[in-house]
DNA sequence: CGCCGGTTTGAGTCCATTCAAGAGGAGTGG
DNA sequence: CCACTCCTCTTGAATGGACTCAAACCGGCG
């Protein structure tokens, strides 16, 4: 293996190879990529909107969020990052971040220079076509945001976004569909969703007794993710994670 | 001048010059490109979501949009493409349509194959960089719009898009932005934005009323863009229009 | 223990929707 | 040229989904 398991850019490999083949060389060139480790403490901002972005960020651990404010003061939440994403590489490319990335949890990432990732890419076409196809990826996600917020009900809502979150934990490797950390606050679900958290609080209570979700303390699980599938009008084809042509999910 | 003006796709090379400065080469490679025309009437189909994506066509006149269904038969409106436009190049390069894109006009274009974008961008680093900054800028739009969509209320949302559109054709050089053609009828601006034709009626009267905007037959016409752009709580940012952090408006 | 952030629940309000009906244009065909 | 249709726009009235305001509850933690 040319992949020293002990690099803390590995990750970046394994999601890049879903997308688009890379030879050894590519590989070892992503590895040699030069970066820091950085950890942000709950809620830190990694980068705020109208920062010049002089990195791109590949998060190790925790979760992480992009957010935008608006006049009245609300917040739009617009992506939520699993471990294993690149965060931003968005606002490093444009070099001007049109939104903010905040710490959801207490996370740890591995900061490469924006630099470093042009010159990749100018060096190596798969590599930039496997980044490229990432942040195509993330714009289908925004699509379907949009989509989610503007013609879903509240509860078609919440549940959407539950299922998009589970499956791409499971597709990440973090975690089963039916069993799920979820660690965001009812406050953030309702800035993912343009709901207030009083109203997801009430619509996960309405899931719940459909019996759809449980509850753990604190994180969200799912008891019957094909019905909540269902209720939440998901069709996982946006997140384009089965490439070949299998589904990601056995369905039966 | 190595750009030939009966070339089809000169716009493309204007747009993409843009984003990232282009050699000679790298020009005459993108005048290049094999392709072909197509006219489409008022409201055909370019591509359905789930269809394979074979062509990334460049918009050439009129106009077009990408949308989403959802369960209840809704339909939310992601994009508007203006002239200049790529169209589809998300679609075409994730292979599979996760959005329809259709015409708002009757329209042309020019349909470039996949393949032949795929090995351009393989063959020349500049024009990848500057493809791909096109789906960033687009990514940048879309998640503006979820934030217009989800945290904004109705008669922000609306002088939002009104902002947004008649700067993209000013900077297109297609519109003046206190006298600009909007092809859209209320129906579509309320797919835009995740509210009924009913209340986009509503929302125009008002404004109206308050002298931001004016009426013309079908279209609409701005009469006082600073204001609209203050109640739509407008920042062109996120369209990454000045790069060289010249802002393409002279607000005095 | 007592604070604190997050959750839960209730009551009343409001923004946007639904339903419905009429008016205005553009295009078509007799 | 007029009648006819279709589509879009316009307006009113009633409904409803999500919001606001407010209070209580709960678990974690210093």
């Amino acid at each position: 293996m040319v992949t020293p398991e002990k690099s803390l850019l590995a990750p970046m490999v394994r999601k890049l190879e879903i997308w688009s083949p890379l030879d050894e060389h590519d590989k070892a060139a992503i590895l040699a990529l030069p970066h820091r480790p950085r950890r942000l403490g709950h809620a830190q901002y990694l980068i705020r909107e109208g920062d010049k972005a002089e990195y791109s960020s590949l998060l190790i651990s925790g979760f992480a969020f992009r957010s935008k404010v608006v006049a009245g003061g609300g917040r739009q939440i617009l992506a939520v990052e699993i471990p294993g994403d690149m965060v931003d590489l968005q606002n490093s490319l444009l070099g001007l971040a049109d939104h903010n990335v905040q710490a959801m949890t207490s996370i740890e990432l591995a900061m490469i220079p924006r630099e470093a990732i042009l010159s990749l890419a100018e060096a190596s076409p798969k590599v930039a076509r496997a980044m490229w196809h990432e942040t195509l990826v993330d714009g289908s996600i925004s699509r379907e945001w949009t989509a989610n917020v503007g013609r879903r009900d509240a509860k078609a809502r919440v549940a959407h976004l539950l299922c998009e979150l589970s499956l791409r934990l499971k597709h990440a490797g973090l975690a089963e569909l039916d069993n799920c950390e979820l660690p965001l606050t009812q406050e953030q679900l309702g800035d993912c969703l343009g709901l207030t958290p009083v109203h997801v609080n009430r619509m996960l209570k309405l899931l719940r007794a459909e019996g759809l979700i449980g509850r753990t303390k604190r994180s969200v699980q799912i008891t019957d993710w094909k019905t909540l599938a269902a209720a939440g009008d998901f069709n996982s084809t946006y997140l384009h994670l089965d490439l070949e042509g299998r589904p990601l999910v056995d369905w039966d």
